[in-house]
This record gives C-alpha cells, structure tokens and sequence, in this order.
DNA sequence: GCCGAACCGTAACGTACGGTACGGCCCCGG
DNA sequence: CCGGGGCCGTACCGTACGTTACGGTTCGGC
C-alpha cells in the first residue's frame, strides 16, 4: 500500500484539520492510555476511520504523527551568552530544572512516555524505522542536554563552572533535578508536585550542581548546600 | 469464578512446578514483551492452559504472580553499623550504587519495568487492587530507600554525614546514581553498561553524595570530585 | 489393580479491534 | 446544473487472543 505523506517528514505540513485529529488522539491519549482505539480516534474527532487510515496510514503512524506533533509544540528559548555571571547562571539553571520538572510531571509527557516505553519491546518495529522511544527521547532527554550545554559551556568559559566533560555534567545535573520522580510518575505513584515544590526542588538542584561544579576559584567560595 | 489462592498471598507458598512456570513466562516477557500470550506461556512451561488459569485466575495473576516472584528472588544483605568511618561508608554507598546500577540495566528489570509502565495508565484495575506498577516500585525504588536509609542514618550518627531529611539526601543519591540510565534504557536506548563503567560511575556519584552530604566537620576534609 | 485428582494437549468459542468497503453529503470547478 | 473528489458514518471482514471445555494420561492412595 502507499505510504501516507506524513510518516516521513517532520510533521510539518500538517493542514489545519489533521492537527485537529492528532490533538483529539493525544488527549485520547492521556485519558486512556496504550488501548486507545482507531474507533475512539475516529469518533472523538469526529471524522471516519477510512480518513485516519488514508491520512496517517495505519495505528503505528497515527501514534508517531501524534507523538511528533506534540513534540513541534514545545519550542526551545535560547539564552544568551552575554553577561554571564553566577546570579545569571543560576537563573538559567533554576529555570531549566523546574521547566523540566513540569514537562516530565505533566500528564502529557507521562502519557506519551508510557506508551513508548510500552512500545518500545525487544522485537518491536519490523521495518526498524519509526520507533516511538527514539522521538520521545530525542524530543526530551536529548532535547534538554542541547540546550543545557552551551550554558554550562557558557559558564565554563566565564570561569563560574569547572567541568572536563559537559556531557557528564549535563547527565549530573539531570539526574539531581529528576531524581526518582519521572520514573515514580510512570509507575503510577501518586506523586504530587506544587509549583512550590517544584521552585524549591529546582533551586536545591541548581546550588547541589553548583557545590559539584562551581569553580573553586571564583569571585565567591560555593555555596552552601541546604 | 473462585478466587486462585496465589492471587492474595505474597507467593510464598508455590510449588516447584508453579515457580518452574513463572520462570518460563519471566523468560518470555524478557523476550517478547508485554505482548506474551497465554498460548506462549503454557507452550514454553509445558503445561496446560487451564492450569494457567486454574493456577493464577487469569492473564492479569499471572503477570502479577510474576512479578512478584522475581521480587522475591532478590534478597537484602543488611549492612553492619559497627565500626563505620568513612571507608567502610565509601564502600557501602558504592556497593548500592553499582547494585542499583547492575539491576535497573539488567534485561530482567527492564522488561518488568516496561510492562508495569505500560499497564500503569489511568483507568486501569476495574478491581482497583493489583497494580503491577506498585509491586515494581515497592521492590525497587522503595526497598533500595528502605536498604540505604539506615546506612545514610548511620554515617550521619558517625559524624560523617550531615544532613536533615533522610529522605531528601537518599533521592538525592538516587538521581547521582541513576542519573538517565533507566529512562534511556526504558525507551529503548542503546545505552552499554560496562561493568567498568558501572564501577566508575558507582564511585563518581559516591564522591559526589560525599561532597553533598559530607561533614565538613569531620577528620578530612570532603573529597575531591573528579 | 482400581479410583479419583491433577494435569497435559488441543480444539472450540466469544470478543475486541485493526483494517476495508460502501453509501451519502458537501463543496468546488466547469 | 452537473460531475467528481474529499470526507463522514457505519457496516463489515479477518484475525489474534483470552477463556473455556473435553478427552487422554500420569500418579498417589487403598
């Protein structure tokens, strides 16, 4: 059978009503876990299945055209290098870990890693090709780690960081921001996260980096850990 | 229909043939995923499928049942709070880190992870009793808290931790140690662990705790961070 | 040796769901 | 006004799989 357009590309020439669509099939999504069905789709969208099947090809390319296109809704804000000091540095990073906090708490991204991580089995994917977990990751983990590391570079340059791998520094910081919570979070812990928590968890994670990668000689000492 | 009787109970009381069964299916969830079917299981046990179902209910106590017999394979060795110092400290928090580094990138792990992330959703358990996500975090995350936490309370008492909340410092160490292993592994990473590796990140992210959470009263000053 | 229980192997049933076909409606170019 | 393409709604098909039923075999107790 032909292939349907947007299996390939990025998701990009989407029209107005298939975004539509692929919206109706991520808050189905959400709601409903893996066993959502091409009927749900359908009727949730109000269209027929005839036309999920003519547009996205089969369920495969109705889940990978609606991981992507959540993916093409996150838009990066690039920081800039200029003026770096620690007060500025802190902020980013502060930022950075309680952005990431909320994306990794919302019921969209838990949905969505659930289902790829649920599809992504040993045996999964005879044409080898699309693979849900390499988008999620690629939009999240990796995602995260491109737009870190030219800050943490930033600040290396700057004198405030000291660090001879930003990638093993970048995987540090993630893992004091994220702690057990993702993992928590798509086992089904009732994990719950204020914006308050989040705040203090995000500044706790920023000053314990800066404890392990602060320069030692900087204008100021490192500061203290709470 | 009647209630099997390994449903209830925690699995101690199986016999040998009941674990030979388990085994076969664990086998087969490494291998093929959460879509093992109740044909494959009783094909790879050699047993029947009405003693499937007359043993464990149905495909949900079966998966369960499971699960919790590889919980129950893994054991505690509890840790000796005499004579601690920072030494014997150092090697026990390494020890954890590369146990927990060996166990969440084990093939075994992984697979029991995915199909108890996969079954996590949000409508599940019409019952509302089960939940495999739970028996996977209460075996994993939750007995490793229970394991560390006294060792962390030990060294604290020692004089060579400082902290306030045991809780917040095991997370802590937690993130240092796992940092995105298991979700990269989870959505299908490539990710080779080394035994090598392994044991150098298990002494990375000990120094660093160390350098968190270490006195700064104590006999030395806190370690350097490589 | 005989009986019943437990179990194996397999066939059969019911259902859910992915995928397809078809009739009808709307709209747009001619 | 007419014809065709795109889409909706729905009925339909095929299959995979959970679940059940049944005949045959083994084994422990008497």
């Amino acid at each position: 059978m032909l292939q349907a357009s947007v299996d390939i590309d990025t998701g990009e020439a989407l029209t107005e009503r298939q975004k539509a669509v692929l919206d109706a099939a991520l808050r189905l999504l959400v709601e409903e876990g893996d066993q959502l069905t091409m009927t749900a789709v359908a009727r949730r969208a109000s269209c027929s299945k005839e036309t999920l099947y003519k547009w996205f090809g089969d369920r495969d390319g109705l889940l990978t055209a609606t991981v992507q296109w959540q993916a093409s809704k996150v838009r990066v804000v690039p920081v800039d290098r200029k003026g770096l000091d620690l007060a500025s540095l802190t902020a980013s990073l502060e930022r950075f870990a309680s952005d990431w906090l909320k994306v990794i708490s919302s019921d969209t991204s838990i949905a969505l890693n659930r289902v790829a991580v649920g599809r992504a089995g040993p045996i999964r994917r005879k044409d080898g090709k699309d693979d849900l977990g390499a988008i999620v990751l690629e939009n999240g983990r990796f995602a995260l780690a491109r737009r870190l590391k030219p800050v943490l570079e930033a600040g290396q340059q700057a004198g405030i960081l000291e660090f001879s791998d930003a990638e093993a520094a970048f995987r540090t910081f993630f893992g004091l921001v994220a702690r057990d919570v993702q993992i928590r979070l798509l086992l089904g812990d009732r994990l719950k996260l204020t914006d308050a928590g989040i705040g203090g968890d995000a500044v706790r994670a920023t000053q314990q980096f800066l404890a392990l990668y602060g320069a030692k000689t900087g204008p100021q000492g490192p500061p203290r850990v709470g």
